[in-house]
DNA sequence: GACGATATACTCGGATACCCCTTGTCCGAGTCTAGCTGG
DNA sequence: CCAGCTAGACTCGGACAAGGGGTATCCGAGTATATCGTC
């Protein structure tokens, strides 16, 4: 899995305790001393799928574009790694022998299906948690992150 | 995830239908026409995961090394695939602001349990699948699949 | 002093190289078989 | 005719290239701001 669906859950779970103006991609990269261009990247990647908004120029920046509890990880992983499943099936049943070159395999090959149900059960679990829950988690575990977030992001000069 | 995995379960499968002895990785390779000497590989890695065994020489070739309903969709994946998860945690907040090198975030870090739960849930699925399941769908499905599969690597030449 | 045009600096956005892992291939080690040779 | 040896062929096994996608970077399009000039 891309590497970037780590920063960008991190970066949109900072962008709930920053919340008011927009936040460069560069003050986000700064707070875990990532690189700018490439999570940029992956924020655009969030901002195609309307994760994000984003806005040019100065006092430009990304901001949540939805409330944190409509933003599922599995959003955020589809935005970023794209909507296929972790197993594809090349119907390799076709090339047997008897096999139908018209028949979708991907639909009634028993091995494509079990694969597939463990595709869902991830999925499922992913779709389950939004970037609140995970919100809501870290300030019950640990209730001076927040703050000491907005914190490090006003003093953070550049 | 790795193309072969899909190749290993189906020869697997195919292996439950010509007990006896032992195949060659060229003749499941003939059986949906995929490159011989890459699907050897793959079966090479089952061999030494255990699930299959190999011997060399004329009259040599793969078998199951243990019953079908001993070897789980997992243990396929495992030996393929190799043990990561799909999500792996770089433990990002170690670079973060008040970070603890020593701390071990894939343990602590609320985000890299939520991938891992969601991971969890794709593995469990997949160990609750064996390969006898698998067998035994098909022929509940397709109940002549079986002999029609014995037939074909009888007649095959080579 | 106030308003407007302009130059500037800063942001996102997409197009462009680099690199590692998956894919694919090849030749060597080991072994069973079949044939040959000698008794 | 039978036992033993030897040569051969066939298999797995691991080491060796080639391609594609993730990783990383750079420069251009667009915009809010601050400055300067004019009224």
């Amino acid at each position: 899995m891309n590497e970037g669906v780590e920063w960008a859950i991190h970066s949109c779970v900072n962008l709930c305790w920053v919340p008011g103006e927009p936040m460069t991609a560069k003050r986000l990269a700064a707070f875990y001393d990532l690189p700018t261009a490439y999570l940029n990247k992956q924020l655009q990647a969030l901002a195609r799928a309307g994760i994000l908004s984003s806005t040019s120029g100065p006092k430009g920046g990304f901001q949540l574009a939805r409330r944190p509890d409509k933003i599922t990880l599995l959003d955020i992983v589809i935005a970023i790694d794209g909507p296929d499943d972790a197993f594809r099936c090349t119907a390799i049943l076709k090339a047997g022998p008897g096999g139908d070159p018209r028949e979708d395999y991907r639909k009634t090959c028993l091995v494509s299906g079990a694969m597939r149900r463990a595709d869902l059960a991830y999925r499922r679990e992913l779709a389950a948690r939004t970037i609140a829950d995970l919100v809501a988690d870290v300030e019950r575990t640990s209730p001076r992150t927040p703050e000491n977030t907005r914190t490090w992001f006003a003093n953070l000069k550049s």
